[in-house]
DNA sequence: CGCTTATATAAGTCAAGGCGTATGCTTTGT
DNA sequence: ACAAAGCATACGCCTTGACTTATATAAGCG
């Protein structure tokens, strides 16, 4: 199953938004589809196999438990593939400002609110779409 | 129909790969998907056809000639979407390095010194169903 | 005009996949 | 050891959508 086909449902976005703020269990992550998609557990069982299966989600067994999170590989690809066509609506010169503003909001998110000296610094390598 | 889904089928994918580089006529999309994936010519009409329902791409009459060409508005949406998975791989502090070496190879494609106002920013949508 | 070229639509077939009910497999608590 | 909780798998049904062949529409050309 390509990438895009797993993307293609809608409570597999969703699953995977919900995954996006940390991870979560099965049963958490069923109450809250069950309640807005109003499907059942084995429905939901088996969106969470499609998204193991094709890698966008890892599980932790803990206890009696399955813990899923985010994997970012796939979707990275999707991204990539999106890459080709942002020169579209990131035009020219504003491009820098946009990106720039993207890059702001996004350390925001990952770093937290405070601006002293992170906790922990990774490495990091340079990576190219 | 979702973005999503117009983007779950490959040909659909790989005629958007096309008419990225420019406009098509519906002939020319056919001759290569023909080639690539041997369908026939109404089945790449249909294909044409769902990503012009779907905002994906627009067609201009040219005599008896359909040219079509990208429309850029679903694929913003999309990658929009995947904005909020970006943090799980452009990490941290070198998120900015990245973002920068992304605008200036960018605006090297692009490229026209044209000094535009200023970006929209920040789309805050929401998805559901 | 008729013929041809370019493209779209119609109708029918077929396979994939999403869902429900039923059931199996572990782990935990008593 | 047993029962229940938490999840996964099996299987059958039904819908969706991607094809194919056949045909319609429309413009260019002799």
């Amino acid at each position: 199953m390509h990438a895009f086909d797993v993307l293609g449902d809608p409570v597999r976005r969703r699953i995977l938004e919900l995954l996006a703020d940390g991870e979560l269990s099965s049963g958490e992550v069923t109450a809250v589809i069950r309640d807005e998609y109003g499907i059942s557990q084995p429905a939901v069982s088996q969106h969470l196999r499609v998204l193991r299966d094709n890698g966008f989600a890892r599980v932790r067994a803990e206890g009696t438990r399955r813990l899923y999170a985010v994997e970012a590989a796939p979707l990275r690809e999707v991204d990539m593939w999106l890459g080709r066509f942002r020169r579209f609506w990131e035009q020219r010169l504003d491009a820098l400002a946009t990106e720039l503003a993207r890059g702001r909001r996004e350390r925001r998110i990952a770093d937290g609110p405070v601006p002293g000296p992170g906790p922990e610094e990774d490495p990091g390598h340079e990576e190219n779409r």
